[in-house]
DNA sequence: TCTGGGGTCCTAGGACCC
DNA sequence: TCTGGGGTCCTAGGACCC
């Protein structure tokens, strides 16, 4: 053994998710090269490993792919969010069944906390896992065992890479002198914080493997670095700097941005997308009982084509009381895109952002002036209820604030041609097993 | 023709204050 | 001619993640 300590965190996280879902209910496509597209089906989001051995990159605009996909029968799918959200809470239940603390850290993955040593070796623990996720939810799984989230994250990268693993990799069991051959054989880049341009940095400082970054100073690190690698490197040799985030974090900041169907030259259109934009953004604040004390908005022209003029401009305004009110946040919005836009260019996108977050009860300024009675908060309150509650029974839209995108006939709208059935949350889009 | 969306954290540098 | 020192706050930009 090589020193780690008994308990372990595990990284268990879903293999080919996106394209892994649309397969589960489409047993025909396996074997088939696949691919999930981004909005508007603009780029590759996700690749069966078919794709992947074909060489083909995360983000490669699906019209470069034309071609290829011809030649190798490659199929693409439109994002379905509905579908892999609601598969990703069942995972994420089934999963957190092997420990109470859990950390899901992004749609297909989740840290869990084994705080005592089991009575089986850990990889037996990794293996019922996987079993159990393939057996309830149809989708596979690996699972990698450390000491850190980072070396769990390191862990896992193994079991995913290497068949002999099975899918299940307890870096803690290993020997020190089996490990340290190991992470000779792996590029620092695959390490959890070092990104690509880190990489090409260390590199430079002679720092090509896991296994010459864990034999590095952290204080050089750290002086020639930053005190994230740093962390990321006391990680990697066994020293927990990151703890398990259990409970999901209320957002500092909330984004809602779309590229458009087609590219927009007026006002009142890129008006209507904004108002749409910020209802969902205001939603989603309000589910996380924040109010937004500033609001931000940006448009784009598309930077891909050199023959447009190009403009991206953006804005962010304060608002006097901070507010959960889609009327007001909306109105705000609609200001600040009017100082921004000029006429005259192709926008492909736009954005809104909701900034300087804080909790709903918080004391704020606008309650010291009195601005607002506490039976005019309640009737706000309830409205704005009122509108989740339709959009969430009825669809996001249904209830909207003025005029949203009522007027046009909305050809911004994304496009997306290439959509599966909400198989698992709609009662008209369920698998037929039988005509 | 067609090129995604949504986040976090840290650092450096400027503004400002005493 | 000579032009301090230290602290805080804010913002923009860079890096990372999925």
């Amino acid at each position: 053994m090589n020193g780690m300590p008994s308990g372990r965190i595990a990284l268990v996280d879903v293999n080919n998710f996106y394209c892994s879902c649309e397969r589960v209910f489409r047993p025909d496509l396996e074997g088939v090269p696949l691919v999930v597209l981004s909005n508007n089906d603009g780029c590759v989001v996700a690749r069966s490993a078919e794709v992947k051995a074909l060489g083909v990159l995360v983000g490669t605009p699906w019209f470069q792919l034309r071609d290829l996909a011809q030649k190798h029968g490659i199929l693409a799918f439109s994002s379905n969010y509905t579908l892999y959200g609601d598969m990703s809470s069942r995972v994420m239940r089934v999963i957190s069944q092997f420990s109470p603390e859990q950390e899901i850290y992004s749609i297909d993955e989740a840290f869990l906390d084994f705080r005592h040593p089991p009575h089986l070796p850990w990889v037996t623990t990794g293996q019922a896992i996987r079993a159990r996720v393939r057996q309830w939810t149809g989708l596979s799984v690996c699972v990698g065992f450390g000491s850190t989230k980072t070396l769990a994250k390191l862990a896992n990268h193994v079991a995913k890479h290497n068949p002999q693993w099975q899918g299940v990799c307890d870096l803690g069991a290993l020997a020190s002198r089996d490990l340290e051959s190991l992470l000779a054989t792996i590029e620092v880049r695959e390490v959890w914080g070092v990104g690509r341009r880190l990489a090409v940095q260390l590199s430079a400082a002679g720092v090509h493997s896991v296994a010459d970054l864990r034999a590095c100073d952290p204080r050089w690190i750290r002086s020639r670095f930053s005190v994230v690698l740093e962390r990321t490197l006391r990680e990697l040799q066994g020293r927990p700097c990151l703890g398990l985030e259990t409970m999901a974090p209320t957002r500092k900041e909330i984004i809602t941005s779309r590229s458009f169907g087609c590219p927009i030259y007026q006002l009142d259109e890129l008006a209507e997308a904004v108002r749409e934009y910020m209802a969902r953004a205001a939603c989603r604040l309000r589910q996380q009982g924040s109010v937004a004390a500033a609001v931000g908005v940006w448009i784009e022209t598309n930077r891909f084509r050199e023959q447009d003029r190009q403009y991206s401009p953006s804005a962010t305004w304060p608002l006097v009381v901070p507010t959960d009110d889609t009327r007001l946040l909306t109105q705000t919005a609609q200001a600040v895109l009017r100082t921004v836009f000029r006429s005259g260019y192709r926008y492909v996108k736009a954005g809104v952002m909701l900034l300087d977050l804080r909790a709903r009860g918080d004391l704020q300024q606008g309650d010291l002036l009195g601005v607002e009675s506490a039976a005019m908060v309640a009737r706000r309150a309830a409205l704005m209820a009122t509108l989740d509650r339709v959009n969430a029974k009825w669809g996001s839209g249904t209830l909207g604030i003025g005029s949203a995108g009522l007027k046009s006939d909305r050809r911004w709208t994304v496009a997306r041609g290439k959509l599966s059935p909400a198989y698992t949350t709609k009662w008209s889009e369920l698998r037929r097993v039988r005509a």
